[in-house]
DNA sequence: GATAGCACTTTCCGCGAGGATAGTAATATA
DNA sequence: TATATTACTATCCTCGCGGAAAGTGCTATC
């Protein structure tokens, strides 16, 4: 994994896997949506600190990444709809390492 | 793991996971040094189109990191290395799980 | 005596991410 | 009649990342 070779191609996969989960929005927008499916407003007022342009553009990010799906009712006040994919789902494992690093990271960090 | 109760600290360890890869460089700094210990200079020509700056100031996030260590010599022209730590080789495992699911994310991104 | 190499640091600059705020159409409620 | 709600979009502004380029102290080489 960690050759010389290896390099191009592979990185190119490992950044496309960061870049899903980077920045300060979009796992707790995926862990919010984890619990089940929600409105944009019930979102926004999960996740705290959260703009709507910035909740928005998150949101559409997540959907061109398949990892949330879209469900636009044309009702008189709009709604819009929320979920996770099967894709999305799929993250669940990798959080989990990431985590479990993570935790092991913090500690080899913490101590002098 | 992605239950509401879990939310706080265990994103935190996550975002720690994240916040050490991220970024265009860190990884390949990893791997150039994967293969062995080197000074500066070489990798500045190995990992493609870094300044001295910012290679200067990833290094340093590294080292705080533990993930690296820098072994200075007082020599007449300085001479510094740069190897990998234990806790650094022990990303290969979390950049294995990164590739996998960034491959599987690739196809199912692509695929309309 | 000029130049190159090393491991940086410093300064300047441009761009883009993201925060704050306000606006939109249409309806229901007070 | 005024206001709240919904899911956004638009505008303005600030901050920081990261690139370009040059400087530093000292030596070895041409």
């Amino acid at each position: 994994m960690m050759t010389r070779d290896g390099c191009p191609e592979n990185v190119l996969a490992i950044k496309d896997a960061i870049e899903a989960l980077e920045g300060k929005w979009k796992i707790l927008i995926m862990l919010s949506l984890s619990q089940n499916t929600k409105r944009f407003r019930e979102i926004s007022r999960e996740v705290n600190g959260i703009t709507d342009k910035v909740l928005s553009k998150e949101l559409k990010h997540l959907e061109i990444n398949k990892l949330i799906v879209r469900n636009e009712f044309n009702t008189f006040p709009p709604t819009v709809e929320y979920s996770i994919t099967e894709h999305g789902k799929s993250l669940e494992l990798l959080l989990m390492e990431l985590y479990r690093w993570g935790m092991k990271h913090r500690e080899e960090v913490m101590k002098d």
